[in-house]
RNA sequence: GCUCGAAUGGUGGAAUCGGUAGACACGAAGGACUUAAAAUCCUUUGGCUAUUGCAGCUGUGCGGGUUCAAGUCCCGCUUCGAGUACCA
């Protein structure tokens, strides 16, 4: 995954998994692939924009001097990147294809049918032909028209009636609105009710926006993690935001009144237990519904919900609600139950309205207790009285009740639940009462920020209608500003531009003053968010300089998907689904081969800081050592980690940190003043903060990337500590050893011994396991191992440390290189062919058998490799120390187990 | 609440199919070399009891179970982490 450059440069943390990626992919080059490692920046982001507000410095300045330093940084660590095929999203080349992609999307619909996008002029014939007759296709509303009716709209409501189908579509809907960033934000991008990005509060507001139907995709969103190699617990999280549910819905009908509306449910059991309804306060049809009696009451109730915003409505879950005055006819029962309006019912999700089960759904249950609404279990011997029975489990009852005249011919009673979901739906469907129906938690995509620093749209607006820029004419390149900030009316930066106008004729970007509705038109202000340009960038390396596609069609079949790629897994429900979606429709198009992009996916995990405390005497300018502290009432104060060693401070460079701690005083422990941890974010306030540079100032780029590697699994969080890099950089300098002696180079030509290739070959077969399973730490291990095996060997023979140094290669090239060249070659060590291991060498004359009695070992037996079980059995019975077990007991049956262990089970 | 994952020495972590738990590294203790320091090398290092009996017992969050054999499999808990949350 490509970085976000930002001011604060990278730390130790970032470049994991670009270690980890470039000792595979040179790894894979040594094996003989064609290997693609590239790298680019995500260089459109809010970060840079607030610098610029604060500082009027324009966000491409920034941006580039953070590339620049990010690019300085990672040429230290010697990443073998391909950066002829670097790509910048902020750069208009690039971002060309984003408008490109954006443009395609908003001239196509999705055909539920086929399951696939289609060019929107097939569905507008199919207008022409039929109408909305016979359409199964993706829509933000459920519309019906004739052929007549379409034919005698006018352009304008014909372009309104599209919009209901583009896969790019400008959308009124509810947005995460955050008014201190000026902008909305996308569900992912808020978390608990606040921003992503600087915690600031979000609210809901309804705004006209541009919106990618990522829903229509969901389907396949989710078909689709069962072909890729992800864990297994990143497939849930998508798995659980895409939220499939299976249910049913049924109308029911409004009583004395020609009203009728849907409810979705997955009990569809439940119809019999039915005893009140709830709509959201946003759905329209509170309004019909609302008697006049109650109408006060209602439109209260409304107005106070309204002021609720998300961030109150999770901290705060008490039961609100009030009755309409209105009763629904429950078409299994006739019974009139009452409906009611409350804000625990989403009017986003499923229809907005909802029957209430309280036996059957805690949240029915709790709005049933407070307002004293009845309750009906419908499970034989489940106990409603304290809480309801929320399990899909038990045998149905009450369904109809006894005694009572069935209103209809359905009865479940005596099924499984189960059974009385499937005879429901069935009976649902035969009798029009509603139909079988697929809900998805998944949303569209808000697509518009109202932001400076992101891509323009290609778009101008006509009659108030959006119209796409000429294909040919991309890309629409981001104008100037004299300012960052919304205009006075409250318009997106963009408004600001002087020079933002579409002539039609010219193809070109005008002045504002030359806007006439007839051939020039205002531009949009809005702009795209960031995953528009991190959703298909990975198409984009396999050929980054066509500026005829996005990417040719030669290269994308050569190069496919990504075979590996490697990032965090806070990107589960961001990026990592916009980009499969993206994709996706790019594979309708017919430009990706491949619908998924992402063929195995590595979680590295995160690097945390270690922060180191020292501990200050009340009211005093005197610091206590660790383990003297409990005496004194103490204050932890954070201390920089680079001026302390193994736990244990620089006394004078503590002093010089900071001028209040100029003349500070110590209590020391053994002649040391130790200082306490804890781990935490790495983060500058912490002073936990390890710069790349230092750590390869200080040991070197290969120690770097070894340390990083070693510190354990790829997958795993864990806290960077300095203190254990003496381990890996030993080993590089015992290995250097081997190749220079006191006296120089001391490499000889000598046949090896056979303990010598055992160790080497014991190396390579391990490396060669490892590096295919991405367990780097342990291959390190290994290295260490046969280096500490070499050196006690004194072995320092060519035909040994030349295939060391090959396999050492993809984990530091630098020290590697330099031994190729010490060996005599003029190639360098990546043109080197991955050496084979030869189980020949790795075969034992003896093994040594542990000896076990009923589990227990109790002595160990030296004995030919390569001697038969039955013997192996024999011997170990017969021997000497094996009578003192079996003194006064029976053999039952020996084990011989293939890690050579002998287990005798006595009785 | 729901879903997923994890728990092993002072620390990071090994243990690939159930087969001698603690590889490798850090830290710590002791020693060699040195005027001294750095660097390097050697020894010890889960716990307990021994240590002129060189071994024994115990031990992978807790309680059970399966097995000749369990860190690993099964059942029931505890704690921590991640995701998600009135999704009907």
């Amino acid at each position: 995954m490509f970085p976000y450059p930002s001011g604060a440069g990278l730390h130790v943390g970032h470049p994991l998994g670009y270690i980890a990626s470039d000792i595979y992919a040179r790894y894979k080059r040594l094996r003989g692939f064609n290997v693609l490692h590239p790298m680019g920046y995500d260089a459109y982001g809010l970060p840079a924009e607030q610098y610029a507000i604060q500082t009027g410095q324009h966000p491409a300045i920034t941006t580039v001097n953070n590339i620049n330093r990010y690019r300085e940084q990672l040429d230290k660590i010697g990443f073998s990147f391909d950066w002829d095929r670097e790509v910048r999203t902020c750069d208009p080349k690039y971002y060309h294809w984003t408008q490109w992609a954006f443009q395609r999307m908003f001239n196509s619909f999705y055909c539920n049918t086929c399951q696939r996008a289609k060019p929107i002029g097939q569905l507008i014939s199919h207008f022409e032909k039929q109408g909305t007759e016979g359409l199964d296709v993706a829509c933000s509303e459920e519309l019906s028209f004739t052929a007549e009716a379409w034919k005698a709209m006018s352009e304008r409501e014909k372009q309104e009636t599209l919009m209901n189908y583009r896969i790019a579509y400008l959308g009124e809907t509810m947005v995460n609105w955050c008014p201190k960033l000026g902008t909305v934000l996308a569900n992912d991008e808020v978390i608990e009710g606040v921003s992503a990005r600087g915690g600031y509060p979000v609210v809901q507001k309804k705004m006209r926006q541009w919106c990618l139907r990522v829903s229509a995709y969901a389907q396949r969103l989710l078909d689709g993690l069962d072909t890729v190699d992800w864990t297994d617990s990143l497939k849930e999280t998508q798995r659980n935001w895409i939220g499939r549910s299976e249910g049913t819905e049924v109308r029911f009908k409004v009583k004395d009144s020609d009203l009728e509306f849907t409810i979705f449910t997955t009990r569809a059991d439940t119809m019999f237990g039915v005893t009140f309804m709830v709509l959201a306060p946003e759905s329209e049809l509170v309004a019909q519904v609302t008697t006049d009696a109650q109408r006060a009451e209602v439109e209260a109730y409304l107005d106070r919900t309204k002021k609720r915003t998300e961030r109150e409505r999770i901290a705060d879950r008490k039961v609100t609600g009030v009755f309409t005055g209105s009763y629904a006819i429950n078409p299994f029962t006739g019974d009139a139950v009452p409906i009611w309006v409350s804000d625990y019912v989403l009017a986003g999700y499923g229809t907005g309205a909802i029957m209430a089960v309280p036996a059957h759904d805690s949240r029915d249950y709790a709005f049933a207790k407070h307002f004293n609404l009845p309750i009906v279990p419908l499970v034989e011997g489940c106990d409603v009285s304290e809480e309801s029975f929320d399990a899909k489990e038990g045998i149905v009852c009450n369904s109809p009740k006894a005694g009572v005249t069935p209103y209809c011919d359905l009865n479940l009673n005596g099924l499984t639940i189960k059974e009385a979901i499937a005879a429901t739906k069935k009976y649902v469907k035969e009798h029009h009462l509603g139909r079988v129906k697929v809900n998805f938690r998944l949303r569209d995509a808000i697509f518009s920020r109202q932001r400076y620093w992101g891509e323009p749209f290609p778009v101008y607006y006509k009659d108030g209608m959006p119209y796409m820029i000429d294909e040919s004419k991309l890309p629409l390149e981001l104008p100037e500003v004299a300012k960052f900030l919304p205009t006075e009316s409250g318009e997106p930066p963009l408004g600001h531009a002087t020079k933002w106008a579409w002539d039609v004729e010219k193809g070109e970007v005008v002045d504002n003053a030359l806007i006439d509705n007839r051939t020039v038109f205002p531009l949009e202000l809005n702009t795209m968010p960031g995953f528009a340009g991190s959703s298909a960038y990975y198409l984009r390396y396999m050929d980054p300089h066509n500026d005829k596609a996005l990417v040719s069609k030669e290269a994308d079949e050569y190069w496919q998907n990504v075979d590996l790629y490697v990032g965090g897994t806070e990107h589960a429900t961001g990026h990592l689904i916009y980009s499969r979606f993206w994709n996706k429709f790019l594979f309708d198009l017919g430009v990706s081969v491949k619908e998924e992009p992402f063929q195995k996916l590595i979680n590295q995990g995160m690097i945390q800081g270690r922060s180191n405390f020292v501990y200050r005497i009340k009211d005093t300018n005197t610091f206590v050592s660790l383990n003297l502290k409990d005496q004194y009432e103490v204050t932890p104060l954070h201390v920089d980690v680079n001026i302390v060693s193994n736990d244990v401070l620089d006394v004078e460079a503590f002093r010089n940190w900071r001028p209040e701690y100029k003349d500070a005083e110590f209590i020391l422990e053994d002649g040391k003043y130790i200082c306490g941890w804890a781990v935490e974010k790495m983060s500058k306030s912490m002073f936990n903060v390890v710069n790349p540079d230092v750590i390869v100032e200080n040991y070197g780029a290969d120690t770097l990337r070894l340390y990083e590697m070693f510190l354990g699994p790829i997958e795993q969080s864990k806290p960077w500590d300095t203190n254990g890099i003496d381990g890996v950089h030993r080993f590089l300098k015992k290995l250097w050893a081997l190749f220079y002696g006191k006296e120089g180079w001391q490499v000889t030509d000598a046949e090896p011994a056979p303990a010598e290739l055992k160790s080497l070959h014991k190396l390579i077969k391990k490396v060669t396991q490892d590096i295919e399973n991405f367990s780097y730490n342990t291959s390190i291990s290994a290295f260490m191992i046969c280096v500490n095996e070499l050196t006690s060997m004194k072995c320092y023979k060519k035909a040994i440390l030349e295939p060391l140094t090959v396999v050492l290669a993809p984990f530091a090239p630098h020290v590697a290189e330099e031994f190729w060249h010490t060996l005599g070659h003029d190639t360098t060590v990546c043109d080197a062919p991955w050496p084979a291991y030869n189980e020949e060498y790795l075969k034992e004359n003896t093994a040594t058998y542990a000896i076990s009695f009923n589990g227990k070992v109790r002595y160990n037996l030296e004995l030919p490799a390569d001697m038969p079980k039955e013997d192996v059995e024999k011997t170990a019975l017969a021997h000497e120390n094996s009578a003192k077990w079996l003194e006064g007991k029976s053999v039952k049956k020996v084990i011989v187990v293939p890690k050579k262990i002998v287990n005798i089970v006595i009785g």
